[in-house]
DNA sequence: CTTTAATCAGACAATTTAATCTGATTATAA
DNA sequence: TTATAATCAGATTAAATTGTCTGATTAAAG
């Protein structure tokens, strides 16, 4: 199971970090990108296809072709990757897995997980992806 | 997809807060509890065996048979039924799903999303199934 | 021009999770 | 003591997610 992404947001949220921390060099490939994080190929390169159509990313087809990303990082938030990908469904949903979760008829749990669940959100909306440039090439080191 | 739990913890959390909320009741049927909070009766059923395993939940087999917490609702924690479902694997793996993320190698999120996680995980073990009881009678009246 | 290496598109396969089914066992109650 | 209604156990099916494959298209480079 996964913490709290599907792991196609998670390799999607990979993919970007690593695209903002290489901005300054060209394009990169679906291949190297998969190699360097050790995703299947395949896979992150339909992620980073459909991050294009949501104008996240921009690709370069042909030879010598790739990924990079559409705007400036400082433009781009980890709420906007995580929406493209995984929708805002999170944020919506009862924990408990009530279909009819509200403010009218809150689950037991409904005020107490919105608080961290509005935390969450802030936190993703706040953050923008040149925050994260250091530790993203420092991780990418370790790897 | 689920919001952060299984679909499993969730029938699982949604059945003992049920459980807790009707304490001063005899054992209740997985039949009841099915059908009053719309999970699957053999789903349901399933879960409440192993919560009873785990000793969150006593059983009693036979005709006019069912279940009921094996505790005092205030000495059962969230974490506890969480735990006993899902495991601690949500508050150990990286969000980003970064195979080895520690303090040492942490993820380019680690440290940000570790401050939410652990009050996700601080909220968890301090609310017990008792704090819920008002909410689940009225959500239950609800549905 | 032709070869090459990339994205792109869509079908397909594998895995995991969720849900169902069948039948055995157990205990209550008529 | 027999019928009934429940948990329990394990196999099976269904659905969703994750991952793979094949081939078409595109553009750079020799």
């Amino acid at each position: 199971m996964t913490v709290f992404f599907s792991k196609k947001c998670e390799y999607g949220l990979q993919g970007v970090l690593y695209l903002a921390a290489h901005m300054n060099e060209n394009v990169l490939s679906a291949d190297e990108i998969a190699k360097t994080l050790s995703i299947p190929k395949e896979f992150i390169s339909k992620i980073l296809q459909s991050l294009t159509e949501s104008g996240i990313v921009d690709s370069k087809k042909g030879k010598n072709g790739g990924f990079k990303l559409a705007k400036n990082p400082s433009k781009i938030r980890l709420i906007d990757v995580v929406t493209a990908i995984d929708g805002l469904e999170i944020f919506n949903s009862c924990v408990l897995g009530f279909p009819q979760c509200s403010p009218d008829h809150p689950c037991p749990v409904h005020q107490i997980w919105g608080e961290l669940r509005t935390q969450a959100y802030n936190m993703l909306t706040e953050e923008t992806l040149d925050k994260f440039r250091e530790k993203t090439l420092d991780k990418v080191k370790s790897l």
